[in-house]
DNA sequence: AATGAATGAGGATTCATTCAT
DNA sequence: CATGAATGAATCCTCATTCAT
């Protein structure tokens, strides 16, 4: 008899390679992106793909777990790590921005309606929020947080804005969303905002700069 | 033969007609509604549809110029009829929100990067942000806003925000939406933090149970 | 304003090309041809097929159907044009035989299980019965049928054996159903046999020599 | 290395296995079952079903070839036990029907016209037919068969009545086929049909009533 | 100018068959 | 030899777009 890890090592490492070529496969390409596509990105064929995730919905899935993972690991590491837990909540925020989790809402807002309300999704969101909560109650401690803001507000403000716009070009979308995060957290903030750091406005002007000089970063779908 | 004014108002309804169809039903049934069921809502026939609007990107294009007239008209409003330019700003920053939106990037990120590069959305958009550029240049001058957020931040944050989460119940989505805009604005003020007041934090509990208790508020595509 | 009839003439004689296409395939190609063989062999595209029915399901509905009534319309004829009972009841059995309903529960034993349950087909078997029974009656009175042979056995007889042997040479499997059905008729008579006339048997040297000399009537799938 | 033929008698195993439960499964889903279907049923890995068996095909022909034994087998029984060639013949015929060759034909007829033609097969078949040619001889000359039937004839009848009717449920399918066959047999006697004994008809109401009551004995594919 | 049927290319999914373990 | 994961061609079905009425 054969060890039980060992054809399942491949499998397993092909999942993982899906799981994560079809995160940036859809947070280049947007949600319509097929299922073929996928494939040929993570060169495998079409019925691997599918032999690991029956449909599109299970595909979806499974992405959107594994980016929640990746979320509560964050906020875990970074509560551990800080000693204040101002700078726990922001470096989850400005984290979670650098996950590339682009898709996370673009997906579930599209297609996976279902899907967002998988018993695995509500669980691993509930746990999520249960740390981001003893954060959030130690920053209200620390004296540095507003007490009108709840974990469920990091929640929402992360998940509206971690998913940048996508029709810009790239780094003008990563910067557009870095600078409303930093808003967001000062606007958290009890005492006058000393974040961010004086750095320069986006004016006007230098949005429709940006905006008319380069095309867009990613082809439509 | 009739009179041409005659027909030509009759189409123009019609074009009228469909671009608001085809907003609430991108708004609730996503960006890959398909263009019979617009034509359906629309109580039109799928020539007709194709008769104004040659094909699914010009579709695309007209509601979200049509969007774009919205934001500037309001933009507009509260310029006007606001004294101080901080009130102009937030009254706009939450009338957006109640535009009904959602789908201006959700549509745009999934399908139309073309669309969002066409001359007429780049001097709509140019147009936009001139208004702004006046109303924050008002505030920055009465000392209310801080001096490192420009328009296009306004601009960023709005297009991030106003998205909402579909994934979530209707109700739920508009409340985190609205908590986040606010906290936003907090973040541009220069003073501590008079917005918002004191209201019950979003707590993790409330969340994850609002969010087990109801179920989603759009049928997947 | 149009005729109603317009373009729905149009529609229906495509709905009715596409049954006969689809029955005359089904015989032809086994129960799994495809629906593209089947659209192709209808001259119209995938598209027009699937207008009409929305699945193969659906499709199998309509021939099933088709097929069911006919037999009707026979068994309605027969009994009204022969004055003698027996007659009635022997034509009926032998023109099902010449129908080409060789699918009609080929097709169903594969597939369409769902499809055999429907309401419109137990009506439809059920009307026929009916028909059947009277002439059943009729064939009791007259003395010529045996009084332990029902309408049931007619229809299950007759159900058996117009499928055919598809994997045999057209001819021979026509020639064998032939005489299978005269020897069921003949079974169902009260006396002796006068049918089928004296022709001469097919022996088992008659068979060998006409399956090895001919090849198989049709293409697999 | 161990003796050849402790791995051949495992194997063999498996073969037998494969056949039985492809009859089997065919017979319970169709002629489309999967062969993973079949593999799973059998509890062997699709490999090993390969390794038998190198094509759909072959496995197909497998399973005609062993059922066209089975009737040899029957048909040498009931000849060599019975003492009247009559009782032969008409056991010969029901024992078919109990044989669960369902799927011989319809197998056959939807997907293995090639296999039907192979030398195996053909030659299975004529040495079947041969038995019955004796069988038939001896019954012709007692006087109980008709003249005008012969081996071809049992054997037609035969091949087309034990399919049954797979979309009824499973006693009614094999009371139909039980009767048809015995109204076969009765149209094969020289003398007024002493057989079947008067059993009730199946009147158009019984079938009716048992069509409505229960579902179909078998889940499509 | 409106209608809705027809078209067919394209995407999701299945399954016979091969191959690495 | 057995296993079951990988492959990709083939099939079902959808939907943007065209066209006859």
């Amino acid at each position: 008899m054969r060890a039980p890890g060992d054809l399942r090592a491949d499998a397993r490492r092909n999942r993982e390679l899906i799981i994560q070529t079809a995160r940036t496969v859809f947070a280049e390409q947007g949600p319509s992106a097929t299922m073929d596509e996928i494939a040929r990105h993570a060169q495998v064929g079409a019925g691997t793909l599918y032999r690991h995730f029956p449909d599109r919905d299970a595909l979806f899935h499974a992405v959107l777990t594994d980016a929640l993972e990746r979320m509560i690991a964050l906020a875990e590491t970074t509560r551990k790590q800080e000693g204040l837990a101002w700078d726990a909540l922001s470096r989850f925020v400005e984290g979670c921005a650098g996950l590339r989790l682009d898709l996370l809402i673009s997906v579930a807002g599209s297609q996976a309606t279902q899907v967002a309300t998988t018993p695995e999704i509500g669980e691993g969101r509930a746990r999520l929020l249960k740390i981001l909560d003893q954060i959030v109650s130690a920053a209200h401690d620390e004296g540095t947080l507003r007490h009108d803001v709840g974990a469920g507000d990091v929640m929402g403000a992360v998940s509206l804005l971690i998913r940048g716009l996508p029709t810009l070009p790239t780094d003008l979308s990563a910067e557009l969303k870095n600078r409303a995060l930093r808003l967001v957290l000062a606007g958290m903030r009890t005492d006058p905002a000393p974040i961010p750091p004086p750095v320069p406005a986006m004016t006007a002007n230098d949005l429709i700069r940006r905006l008319s000089t380069t095309g867009p970063a990613k082809p439509a779908t």
